[in-house]
DNA sequence: TATTTTAACGCAATTGAGTTGCGTTTTATT
DNA sequence: AATAAAACGCAACTCAATTGCGTTAAAATA
């Protein structure tokens, strides 16, 4: 993981080396907002867009999908890297509790055209209920 | 689809007859952007947004999905109505046109729960290029 | 037809996520 | 220590979409 700072050109400042420990401490996705929220009051909210820009690039985090399409991001697994994600799993989108997990076991069937159209890639978003808010529940 | 206009206490003025009429000679789905081009020299676009939102909440037009989250509607079939829209398809965004397909005829599969996750609902979301654009290429 | 009700409208202002510019600070390189 | 490059902070900005409010027009009722 350090690695790809280093490699990537990107600088360890005290705030992103916190950032992705708050990425690595998360069990699930991380909006903008609890970002921000985070260390609003110590860094800039310009820098933090900046960080997770950089992170994304890097193959760090990527963009998970959202309900309402703020930003929102998840850690890489370690096959990603610089300009490289692979994230071949859908995502399930809980309205109770405004989270999102990805289904890593989800098996994505490889749909390549349909119908004459040719497909490059697709998204499968469910929504439902997590576990935890069904136990609420 | 007049009765729609009655049903739900819309009235029909000339602006919002002729945006039905848009929508229904169009055959794919369109943009606010679009709507407000056509008809910005007569109309304000808070009005071209209530419209819209109304003509939603009536079962006229529905959502579609849009590479940049952007407001896009298309007709919807005759089996909607207002506060219920059934629209079981998956759809197509177009990474050259920037166009969005309805795919009337993908099967999508019936999801009820995954790995304890109860399924509500779900969205697939094809992305490649459409017809018209491969014979452009 | 005249009156009343209510939806639709226009305009101005606002919201809110995300971005850009630019000068300054901090990290890493030599 | 000197230099190059990334990261930072602040202010200002963009752009889609929304809200408030007074006015106009359509439909319902008398």
């Amino acid at each position: 993981m350090n690695n790809l700072f280093i490699k990537y050109g990107l600088k360890k400042t005290s705030f992103r080396m916190e950032l992705l420990s708050f990425f690595q401490s998360s069990s699930s996705s991380l909006t903008v907002k609890k970002i921000i929220k985070k260390f609003a009051s110590s860094v800039d909210k310009v820098s933090i867009y900046r960080a997770l820009n950089s992170f994304e690039e890097s193959g760090l985090i990527h963009k998970v999908p959202d309900k309402k399409n703020l930003l929102r991001y998840s850690l890489c697994s370690s096959e990603c890297g610089p300009g490289k994600h692979s994230h071949d799993h859908a995502h399930l989108l809980c309205s109770i509790c405004d989270e999102t997990f990805c289904l890593d076991d989800f098996l994505l069937p490889n749909i390549k055209s349909h119908n004459g159209y040719v497909i490059n890639s697709y998204k499968i978003v469910l929504e439902g209920s997590c576990l935890s808010c069904q136990a609420r529940a």
